[in-house]
DNA sequence: TTGTATGCGTTATCAG
DNA sequence: CTGATAACGCATACAA
């Protein structure tokens, strides 16, 4: 109903016998800047009304080389951060007029860089994206290039690009001290992928707090390559069978926690009275698990915002590079003992 | 590095001094079709090669009318059921080589509305959507307008539309009689919206199963209207304080259902000792709270796979309507007492 | 205040 | 086997 044939702008030139030019600019909005007369503003949006006319935002981006619309690429848009931050990004990219185009690379860095091809020749606007692989060269020539870009939880150390993270190293740091707080010295740390910033800046922030507050740290307790449930679990099994056991895990990641704890509990263990969790990166049910889980909470709405925010700064022509790492929160719930 | 001015058909065309036609059927894979010599077709493809040359799909798709975009509109991406359907819509319609444009409703039927604007804008070659309103008519005028379209989770019993979802009747029907079996009589049906199939079904399905029980349906045990975890809270306080009190409660929702454990704890109350909870909708992490959690879990991959499925046939011309509804299964943990 | 003409990059028709 | 040429729907420089 309405548009048999869908109305275009020569279709409702035609129908009032005027040029098309008019009728775009009256449908563009810019009938004051062209002066157009009230009368024919007000006979080509009620002809535009009545048969429905939606622009044809295809032609409009030939033609204007903007398709207002952003791709987003994301390594598992099942996992509950990332699809958080995607709803922000989703909500906020459409307050400003643009559209999300969504890529799930699949943890897979091939997948991540056919992603980056499949939105070039969609012609994406910008590019938000949480990369997985080693590609920041590939993104620093795209974005050299002209492509607004910026990356989302993970950076490139030795890659200056835009980027908006946790602020990882003092959330890590700010958990290990609690941890050491609470009493524990032996605190293993099962670690993400080691060449990615987010876990080697947790990992940093936590060497940071061993230093800090003179707590020897061995290296042997630093374990894991994966943010992976099953790496949480395997590491953990490994951790339990030597002795002495560590009293106390920071789990990078919330799949390795979930790995951390089925194991825990496969041992036979407790959590908190035979050995503690913390993990980084919280959850709407941490609460709610047999041992609620003390965590660190990333800001996901905020996260997403200023992805967007920092995108359509350069949409707008700013070209500086900027990084961002936003504030965590500690969490505290009771998965962490108190010793002695 | 590559394309400085991005190259086109009519630059390669000029460059090796040949038409574009002859350009453009090469590199969009018709050279046997249109017998193009194999020397020109080398020369094309090198050239196209050595400038990275990328096909503008605007382009094509002013022309085509045909964008290879799907628009995927659900309620909200964060909640994880959608998040995960989302996932395997996205990889499917890649593999079928279709894009996706996300739209999170933010479960409002206005936005609703307005995202299906968009999308038309867009072009879009098919839609997606797990309605949130009562919007069937508006989408039945869509569909026999000619747009391919699938409705996901949710379905309008009084409009004839393709959809997918769990076979939310069994499913609930499965889950009441495991409670029944397990000694309960006075079961507890928090619902989501009542305007919604899912939650019609889903109490049909436990209504179905009392019934066949002869179990006596007390219509106060059916409570709620809506899938937040507010009214799972909210309802189960209201359900407690009354004598007797439920022996269980069937949650038809994942948020509800947490909604529910926050309110048992908060009376002091124990699963499943003092009440037992069943919950539609599984998760990951339902084995690792307080009281591991039996639940219906749906095929989330299926559904999601499906709905592309049912999609491209659309696309590929087949107009016949079709509705799925999927096999859900009974995870069985611990939160379900066993009565006498 | 309105109209004309051109082009965005492809595809497709028709003619060699 | 190859090449003109038109058209998709819109935006805009240039005219009037």
């Amino acid at each position: 109903m309405g548009d048999n044939k869908t109305a275009t702008l020569k279709s409702i030139a035609a129908d009032l016998g005027i040029s098309v030019s008019v009728v775009s600019r009256v449908l563009s909005g810019k009938a004051r800047q062209y002066r157009i007369s009230v009368k024919t503003e007000k006979r080509v949006k009620d002809e535009a009304d009545r048969l429905g006319f939606s622009p044809n935002q295809i032609a409009s981006s030939l033609r204007t080389k903007k398709t207002l619309t952003i791709g987003l690429i994301i390594p598992d848009i099942s996992n509950s951060f990332f699809s958080s931050v995607a709803r922000f990004v989703e909500i906020e990219a459409r307050k400003r007029g643009y559209s999300i185009i969504l890529c799930d690379s699949q943890e897979n860095t091939q997948m991540e860089i056919e992603s980056i091809r499949l939105l070039q020749t969609r012609s994406v606007d910008g590019l938000i994206i949480s990369p997985m692989g080693q590609i920041g060269d590939l993104l620093k020539g795209l974005f050299d290039g002209g492509l607004p870009l910026v990356l989302l939880d993970r950076y490139f150390p030795d890659v200056e690009l835009p980027y908006v993270t946790s602020d990882n190293v003092q959330g890590a740091l700010e958990a290990t001290e609690y941890l050491i707080e609470k009493g524990h010295q032996r605190i293993a740390c099962i670690q993400g992928r080691p060449d990615s910033s987010t876990s080697m800046d947790r990992v940093a922030g936590y060497r940071a707090a061993m230093e800090k507050h003179g707590v020897e740290l061995d290296e042997t307790q630093i374990v894991g390559d994966d943010f992976s449930e099953r790496n949480g679990y395997v590491e953990t099994k490994r951790l339990l069978q030597h002795q002495p056991r560590p009293t106390a895990i920071f789990s990078l990641g919330n799949l390795p926690s979930f790995g951390a704890i089925r194991a825990i509990a496969e041992e036979g263990l407790s959590i908190p009275e035979d050995i503690s969790l913390l993990s980084f990166d919280d959850h709407y049910y941490s609460a709610f698990l047999a041992a609620p889980l003390t965590a660190i909470a990333q800001p996901k709405k905020e996260i997403g915002l200023f992805a967007v925010k920092l995108l359509c700064n350069q949409l707008a022509g700013n070209r500086e590079v900027e990084g961002v790492s936003l504030a965590t929160q500690l969490n505290e719930r009771s998965s962490v003992r108190v010793l002695n």
